[in-house]
DNA sequence: TCACAACATGCGCGTCACGCATATAGTGCG
DNA sequence: CGCACTATATGCGTGACGCGCATGTTGTGA
């Protein structure tokens, strides 16, 4: 929907970050999480077919690059949440937002456990969950009539619910699991939305 | 009561430690949130009274020494909740233990406001208070009865604490704000932590 | 078709992280 | 108390990186 909404200068754009995002990610798995270091910028920019300047354009890091997926898939959140319906109540849209968001195609899982099991990875990766929380918010703002500049409630929800899929995505991925990702979603979900009672106030 | 338990090997080297990452973080805050890439690490060993070499035995990046501080406070969390009564319902001691952590001396507000106010420092302030969350879920499953490697609770649980605490943060560093961060901090954990009934199962 | 804007690329500079070798200081034992 | 040992501090050299700047190339709009 939004490739033909773009003019040929933003395709390719779009294009070309793509390409060196996902070369980055596959030269990344290629070495494992042990040897990022030797995932060179050359190598990413060769493999993307551009020159490691143009790299340099795009992202200012390796790590930016490896987990750009993730962030993009981040910031989408906002959308995931709004495109439910409005009398669904704020605990199941946001479980089915999530759930829907991170399982339309079932998620890369070398991907996720090479940008959630890289300790070098580990800032640009927090970072890229984290980029969920702002859009999060307003969303759950706009839902709930709150404010979200006054009140704490939609930041702090946004904040549970962005770590309760990150801790989600890491027992996905622990050995001997054998669970789907939108079960875990769902549990890990369980755990912080219904808490909050949507006619508890929270301002004073 | 931790400076006489360990030899002199250790104190000096806890010591240059604090030293270079109150430098770190004496030279950002000086130079501000928008002139962090002229903090050069040079400066830094200087007025630490160290070699730049020896900066880099402690810490792999500027971000990583200024950013320490906070990453050492949100190691003390786990502590913080398991020093709290046994008998005392999670919530209320999870609110406690965070209050009396992030209160014993007020926050330094312009230390809080360089790293969470720096674009260039959003991954390794990130890492910081994300570095609560392991020993906090271990000491919430404790508390809990649960076990933290195999139910989603405890880890959920954390991540939405250390999320409440960003927020708050984020809350007591934004212009106009009057509130004591012990206020803000009391409100935005009250968002996700009574919300889950601690009779209430997760597993399955 | 043409002038303009956006993007890709090459080059060069300053900085950085880190391995290695060496000097120095703290520790434990005879 | 002095000595061998280990941990730490420092200097030097190297490879890689981020980015400013100038230039060629490719869409865009009149």
């Amino acid at each position: 929907m939004s490739d033909d909404a773009m003019d040929l200068r933003a395709r390719n754009k779009q294009a070309t970050r793509e390409a060196i995002s996902h070369a980055a990610l596959r030269l990344a798995i290629e070495q494992g999480p042990h040897g990022l270091a030797l995932v060179r910028v050359h190598d990413i920019a060769t493999a993307a077919g551009v020159s490691p300047r143009t790299y340099n354009n795009y992202f200012s890091s390796r790590e930016e690059a490896i987990c750009s997926f993730q962030a993009d898939q981040s910031r989408r959140a906002g959308k995931a949440l709004r495109s439910r319906p409005a009398d669904e109540p704020l605990d199941q849209a946001v479980i089915a937002a999530v759930i829907e968001l991170y399982t339309d195609p079932e998620p890369d899982k070398a991907g996720l456990r090479m940008i959630m099991s890289t300790p070098e990875l580990e800032g640009e990766a927090l970072k890229a969950f984290t980029m969920a929380e702002g859009p999060l918010a307003e969303a759950i703002a706009a839902r709930t009539g709150t404010d979200a500049g006054r009140d704490l409630f939609p930041a702090v929800t946004a904040a549970a619910v962005a770590g309760a899929i990150r801790v989600a995505g890491r027992h996905w991925l622990a050995p001997g699991n054998t669970e789907s990702f939108a079960a875990i979603l769902r549990r890990a979900l369980s755990c912080v939305v219904p808490a909050t009672s949507p006619e508890d106030p929270q301002d004073q």
